[in-house]
DNA sequence: CCCAGAGAGTTGTCACGTCAACTCTAGATT
DNA sequence: AATCTAGAGTTGACGTGACAACTCTCTGGG
C-alpha cells in the first residue's frame, strides 16, 4: 500500500508549532489593535499604506500592488472603510471608474495613533522576544522566502538572473 | 507633539518582510491543498485531528481544545463539512445536544491523501528551504513563542515571577 | 466609423473566523 | 421536587479573503 504520510512525526510537530506560534502572535496583535485602536488588521494595512503616501492619492491598482492583495479585496475593503469614514474615493472620469483613494481627517488620525500603538505591541510581542541571533536568522529566512515565493506566484518565466 | 511611531523604519521593514513571508507561504500551501486535494486549510485541520483520533469519536469541545479554535468556529466548520460529506455528528441525548463527531468513509479517504500530499508540499516549500541553523533557530523561537503567548491568553493572573 | 480586446474597478458569491446571544442538559442548591 | 446555574453546542450577524463575472473606458485595426 501507499505511504500515508510524507513527513516524519517530528517534522509535523515542527510545522504545527510554527503555525501555532504565528497564529497566536497574529491573534494577540490583532486583538491589541482592536482593543486599543478599534480597527482591524486589514484596516491597519490600508491606513498605513495610504499614510505613507503622505497625502498623495493612490489608485486601487497601486494599493493592490503595494499590499499584495487581490484588487477585489482592496475594493471591498475600501467600501467598508468608506462607510466607517476612514477613506474617500474621488472620481476622475465623468463616470464612476478611475477613483483616487485618500484618507479622511479621521483616517489620518486613526492611522497616526495606530502606527504608534501597534508598533509598540509589535515590539513587545515580537521584537523583544528575539535574541539578536534569532532576529538575524529569521530576517534572513524571511527575505529568502519572499524572494522565492514571489518568483513562483507572479512570473514563472522571467528568470533573467543568469 | 507625540511621536508618530514607536518602531524604526528598519524594524518596520523586518516586521513587514516576516509577515509577507508567512502570508506567501500560507497562501501557496493553501492553494496547493485546494488544487491537489480540493479541500481548504480549515478542512484539512479538522480532517487531520479526527484522523489522529483513529476512529474514536470526538466531542466539539475536544476539537476546539485540540485545534485551539473557538467552539463556534468548530461548529460552523462542522456544519460545512457535514454538508460536504466529510464528517458526521452522532447524537447522544434524546435531544440534539451532545454530539460525537466522526469521519465518514469519504472523510477518511480525503484525510489520508491530503496528509500525504500536503506533507510533501510542506517539505518542498518550507522544510527544504531551511538551512539546519535556520531550522533550529526557528523551531526554538516557535516553542518559546507558543509558551509565552499561551500563558497570556489562558490565564492572566498566574504571574509568579514577582 | 465600428468593433475587438486590454486595463481598471466593482460586484456577487461563497468559505472562513469572531463575537455575542441563544438553547438545552445536567448537576447543584434549597 | 422545583429551580438555578454552569457547561456544551448552535445560531446569527458581520468583517474578511478568494475567485469569477461583470462594466466601463480606452486604444488599435479593419
Amino acid at each position: 500500500m501507499t505511504e500515508t504520510r510524507s513527513l516524519e512525526p517530528e517534522e509535523w510537530e515542527f510545522w504545527d508549532t510554527w503555525m501555532r506560534a504565528q497564529r497566536l502572535l497574529t491573534r494577540e496583535l490583532e486583538r491589541g489593535l482592536q482593543r486599543d485602536c478599534d480597527i482591524s488588521k486589514a484596516e491597519f494595512s490600508v491606513l498605513v499604506t495610504l499614510w505613507q503616501a503622505a497625502g498623495r492619492e493612490m489608485r486601487v491598482g497601486e494599493l493592490s500592488e503595494s499590499l499584495d492583495w487581490d484588487k477585489s479585496r482592496v475594493s471591498h475593503q475600501l467600501t467598508r472603510m468608506e462607510k466607517r469614514g476612514f477613506v474617500k474615493r474621488t472620481q476622475y472620469g465623468a463616470d464612476g471608474r478611475r477613483a483616487g483613494i485618500g484618507l479622511t481627517a479621521e483616517g489620518r488620525r486613526a492611522a497616526q495613533t495606530a502606527i504608534f500603538v501597534h508598533g509598540g505591541n509589535i515590539r513587545r510581542h515580537f521584537l523583544d522576544s528575539l535574541t539578536p541571533e534569532q532576529a538575524s536568522v529569521i530576517r534572513a529566512w524571511s527575505e529568502q522566502a519572499v524572494d522565492r515565493l514571489n518568483r513562483h506566484g507572479s512570473n514563472a518565466a522571467s528568470d533573467g538572473a543568469s
